[in-house]
DNA sequence: TATAAGAGCAAGTGTTTGCTTGCACAAGTT
DNA sequence: AACTTGTGCAAGCAAACACTTGCTCTTATA
């Protein structure tokens, strides 16, 4: 099977998710990631790649440096894709907030 | 690194997004489940066993079949990590609400 | 200009994954 | 009792993954 670059393959490793979580807010140089991990530069060098690669990212040069850019709205592949099974789960939930609800009227 | 059986990890694979599409609405068989797939029964076994393990799934003996039952509610912990994310790259989208809302009043 | 810092590329390794084929075995059916 | 059906288990394999070390190159800086 050719590698699967997709975003929901790209989130599975938790190492991945933790680099977005640190650029979200603001972009990041690549060395700036990598001492934040155990794991050698090469490695989030790598992890990068595939995030870039699959669109959660992108980078910029800039003078030596390459900046890091979170592209968060590639999420919305996965956040789609949960969403249709969330009436599934929120069943109970709904109904509990419902009950609330109506029991606070009757108060 | 020992095997990580995380929902992450598991909704990664697109066969394993297919089965759960599958089984979402009601409890379907192992073989029911095989039948719709190119790979073999082993394969699918082993996606049902992964899913298993990372608590998507849950099997229920009955007589010789063994009927695959979906566990929503674990795609949650996707869901709330995705859910962290939203305001990002939901900004640009509410602005554009809001524009048309606004844009809708003045006619 | 010599040196340090940021970062890509390449080769090599161990582990995991996705899949297959073959065998076993228990629960229904004839 | 013999046969079919549903399913698991195990061995084996090629590709992918996560990492490492070593080297190179370019851009700053002392």
């Amino acid at each position: 099977m050719g590698a699967r670059r997709d975003v929901f393959q790209a989130i599975a490793d938790p190492t991945r998710r933790a680099i977005i979580g640190m650029i979200a807010k603001e972009p990041v140089n690549v060395n700036t990631i990598a001492e934040q991990f155990d794991v050698s530069r090469q490695a989030i060098s790598l992890h990068l790649k595939i995030l870039a690669e699959c669109g959660l990212l992108s980078m910029k040069q800039q003078g030596r440096e390459r900046i890091c850019e979170a592209k968060l709205e590639k999420l919305n592949e996965v956040n789609e894709w949960i969403s249709q099974y969330k009436q599934f789960w929120n069943t109970k939930l709904d109904a509990l907030d419902k009950f609330l609800k109506n029991n606070e009227k009757l108060k």
